[in-house]
RNA sequence: GGGCAGUUACCAGAGUGGCCAAAUGGGGCUGACUGUAACUCAGCUGACUUACGUCUUCGGUGGUUCGAAUCCAUCACUGCCCA
């Protein structure tokens, strides 16, 4: 039976650092799964695996995308079982990193089958949203999909404008395609979640961002400044920059902000895995316990 | 030494006799989340209680009043101005 390791913990727990000697064991090259280590040109704000580390294992999904590409769940999904099928070929056991949540679970459970949404249709429902209001917006949902108008959380324009947008670009309601369904897998699973008392986390998380300072986050962040409008950059370690350049925090600030929203991201990162059983925690120093754990 | 302004919950800051455990924002905590998800959204945040509710708060003390964060006196501290 083929098998797929999954590292997952909170942002800064050290993942990184063990994914590495977690691949040379495995004899497995890593499988990134994090939606913004993904692009390049935000490899010092997203703390990407280095060139070194690279070297000395094959990573994916490490800086692949432009900034200005479209991407996803699914299609990360749809392009991890495609590298799989291939790695199967001549391994048994490949190792995933990462702490994107919805892509482990996209990758791990499968996601429904959800066309993509016509870049100008997103773009006039956005128009209308920013004009009026999510009021029209929740009450043609309300026409289209009343049983998912009846779910969602009215409030959240995001969620909202999604299943509108899946309805008139479809045809059909968004609940039609929410299947909940789990994909089963033609391979074993192994959850390890990473785990750092929250004190020694936020110590780590704010030391980390001092150092990114110092390796030139902000010299990054003016590079791409002028995309800023862009998703890939609403992204910690971007955006508040981008106000410092723009005048309304200091240095400073911007500085404590991203330690602030990096340390809340963890913590949302750790609500998501709390309610997924099937992980099996520790902590990072217990590297031999997670190689007899997997038998390695 | 004199004058003026101020002291409200973790922070900032409304409230100027009853509808006040006290607006709002920040921060913190908890949670939701199947498609741009490092997104977006929600609840809680004086104490005790599952809750109904009860109790203790608005610098200190003492008053006025049926009733005070709100009015008066006084003390303390802070800021600005005059000396």
């Amino acid at each position: 039976m083929k098998s797929l390791v999954v590292l997952l913990g909170p942002t800064g727990v050290g993942k990184t650092e063990l994914s590495l000697d977690l691949a040379d064991r495995l004899g497995s090259p890593v499988i990134s799964c994090d939606s913004r280590q993904l692009y390049k040109d935000l490899t010092i704000g997203t703390a990407a695996p280095d060139i070194l580390q690279q070297q000395r294992i094959r990573h994916y999904f490490i800086g692949s995308l432009e900034l200005t590409d479209y991407y996803s769940a699914s299609q990360f999904e749809f392009d991890v079982m495609i590298l799989l099928n291939e790695l199967y070929q001549t391994k048994d056991s490949i190792l995933m990193t990462g702490g994107s949540m919805m892509y482990i679970d996209a990758v791990c459970n499968g996601i429904d089958d959800i066309p993509t949404i016509d870049e100008e249709l997103r773009a006039n429902l956005l128009a209308l949203f920013e004009r009026e209001g999510l009021e029209p917006i929740r009450n043609q949902l309300k026409l289209l999909d009343p049983v998912f108008y009846n779910q969602v959380d009215l409030k959240n324009h995001k969620r909202v404008i999604h299943a509108l947008e899946v309805c008139l670009m479809t045809g059909k309601p968004y609940s039609y395609y929410r299947s909940g369904l789990k994909k089963k897998r033609p391979f074993e699973i192994f959850k390890i979640g990473l785990f750092r008392e929250r004190e020694e986390l936020y110590a780590r998380i704010n030391r980390r961002v001092d150092e990114m300072m110092i390796d030139g986050l902000e010299e990054e962040a003016r590079s791409v400044y002028h995309l800023r409008h862009l998703n890939a950059l609403n992204t910690v370690g971007s955006k508040e920059l981008f106000l410092y350049f723009d005048g309304l925090f200091t240095r400073e600030e911007a500085i404590e902000k991203i330690k602030q929203n990096t340390r809340i991201y963890s913590r949302k990162q750790m609500t998501w895995f709390k309610r997924d059983h099937s992980i099996h925690w520790f902590h990072p120093d217990q590297k031999d316990e997670i190689f007899s754990f997997l038998s390695i």
